[in-house]
RNA sequence: GGAGGAGUGGCUGAGCGGUUGAAAGCGGCGGUCUUGAAAACCGUUGACCGGUUACCCCGGUCCGGGGGUUCGAAUCCCUCCUCCUCCGCCA
């Protein structure tokens, strides 16, 4: 959320911020017209409360005193009573501008390039060999198979098409990945461990910039309107809501496990060949509370952090910056890190590491007292994914399979996964 | 699920219809003292919105959320939420 007197002041911005990102700023307009409507009321409104309190404070003196104040309390009723009605239009008013701000993006940093679509994303770097193999590969889905990890059709039977039941060695080495991403960020990085629920309120799916965008794209219990998280990002900047942190505790850094439920609405038919797209996966996510002023340097080493487990797992992968049309709702700037599959010669997004700069903690209301002007000021908070199994696990697969149809376990991974190859059944 | 108690500023905690935006303490900030620090002492210290834009001033709002009573509500009433205690249920 943008504050609204930071789009009155800087308009064409906004609208420019928004245009890049490919969002009708029809919005803007209207924003624009029901803020001074807004403020024409709020001002009558208060003059007619100055009055009020004015003669009230007239009314407690005189009754203090023993003297008679009848007519002007009557005189008090009428103005109440206007005053009551011009407060409900500024509610009805207030309540429209809200819903029209949670709408508003975040508007690109001034580094990001500017596009339409993927296409214009920037590449930053690519890490390791494009790996090749001597003989007639298998892609993931058919490695999967092969190997007995994971039971798609009884996944479909429990629950649905894009929810993998992981069987037997395949859930084992599900579990050596999460505990492997764990420990390298708890362990070897500044990150503190979390457990979180994986459900969130209303509320706190929309600070974080969830709702009410993609809605459609959550689950939702009806009972209780509470959303299965599309991502551990959203009880994470949810921990500080509402709350005043001290600069000394920053940064503050977490990393959590959680499975994370997309209804993905609307894409079938696209990349959903085995793991690629599912309703349900697991991830480590990342998220960090900072000082404005060193958001920035942080996601760079987020993004870093992130980088290490493709690294320490020996993938290919490469970094893209990207552009204003990619970036998501919420984000000012965002690094996608996509690791190579050799198989069908693909990249696969397995992380993204954005800055959302103050926009989640303006809506959460999270801030810090600055220790120089004893000030409250806006934290800046960053996530990222560290990393999402479902396409690692398809890349290590097709990365390190062999001629005999074994695939190597990640050194890395051994002593979490426990052998040091997988076997067809 | 049933019964009772409580939610006040960054924190602890008074107030229970009108000089209370809110005592006091802690914390924070500034200063005195000190080679420096601590301690002590003195001073200072809420947030948000609007006007104005120089955060100087003026006005307004805010005592868990929402609604109501009243000329006037932190204070009374209703409702919701959260926490604590007891009972029940489940693990």
């Amino acid at each position: 959320m943008l504050p609204l007197k930071y789009i009155r002041q800087n308009a064409e911005l906004v609208r420019q911020g928004m245009a890049h990102k490919g969002i009708e700023t029809e919005r803007l307009d209207q924003i624009l017209s029901l803020d001074e409507e807004l403020r024409a009321k709020i001002a009558h409104t208060e003059t007619l409360k100055a009055q009020r309190n004015r003669v009230t404070q007239t009314i407690a003196q005189l009754k203090r005193e023993g003297g008679e104040a009848q007519d002007k309390i009557t005189s008090m009723a009428e103005l109440s009573r206007e005053i009551k009605e011009i407060d409900q239009g500024i509610q009805i008013l207030q309540e429209q501008l809200h819903t029209h701000l949670l709408w508003v993006p975040n508007i690109p940093h001034s580094t990001v390039p500017v596009g339409s679509d993927a296409s214009a994303n920037r590449l930053v770097s690519t890490e390791g060999e494009l790996v090749t193999h001597s003989f007639a590969v298998q892609d993931h889905l058919e490695l999967l198979t092969a190997l007995q990890l994971v039971d798609f059709e009884a996944g479909g039977r429990i629950a649905g098409r894009g929810f993998p039941l992981y069987t037997g060695k395949g859930a084992r080495l599900e579990r050596a990945l999460i505990n492997f991403m764990l420990d390298l960020h708890t362990q070897e990085r500044n990150y503190t461990e979390i457990f979180p629920p994986f459900v969130a309120t209303r509320q706190t799916t929309e600070l974080t910039g969830q709702l009410p965008k993609l809605e459609e794209d959550m689950y939702v219990t009806t009972v209780d309107d509470l959303f299965l998280i599309p991502t551990a990002e959203v009880p994470l900047t949810g921990i500080y809501q509402g709350q005043v942190l001290s600069e000394g505790d920053l940064p503050l850094r977490y990393a959590a496990y959680s499975a994370c439920f997309r209804r993905e609405a609307g894409s079938y038919g696209k990349e959903t060949r085995g793991l690629l797209r599912v309703h349900q996966f697991n991830k480590v996510e990342l998220v960090k509370y900072v000082h404005p002023d060193a958001s920035y340097d942080e996601l760079e080493t987020l993004r870093v952090d992130a980088e290490e487990v493709l690294k320490r797992l020996g993938l290919t992968y490469r970094i893209l910056e990207l552009c204003t049309g990619d970036l998501s709702f919420a984000a000012a700037k965002c690094y996608d890190l996509e690791v190579y599959a050799p198989a069908g010669e693909q990249w696969l997004e397995v992380s993204s590491c954005s800055n959302y700069e103050a926009f989640q903690a303006r809506r959460g209301n999270i801030k810090f007292r600055r220790k120089d002007t004893g000030k409250l000021d806006y934290v800046h908070t960053l996530n990222g994914s560290g990393l999402a199994t479902p396409r690692l696990l398809a890349a290590i697969l097709e990365t390190y399979q062999q001629a005999d149809g074994t695939v190597v376990v990640p050194e890395a991974l051994v002593p979490y996964y426990g052998e040091e190859t997988l076997k067809p059944a």
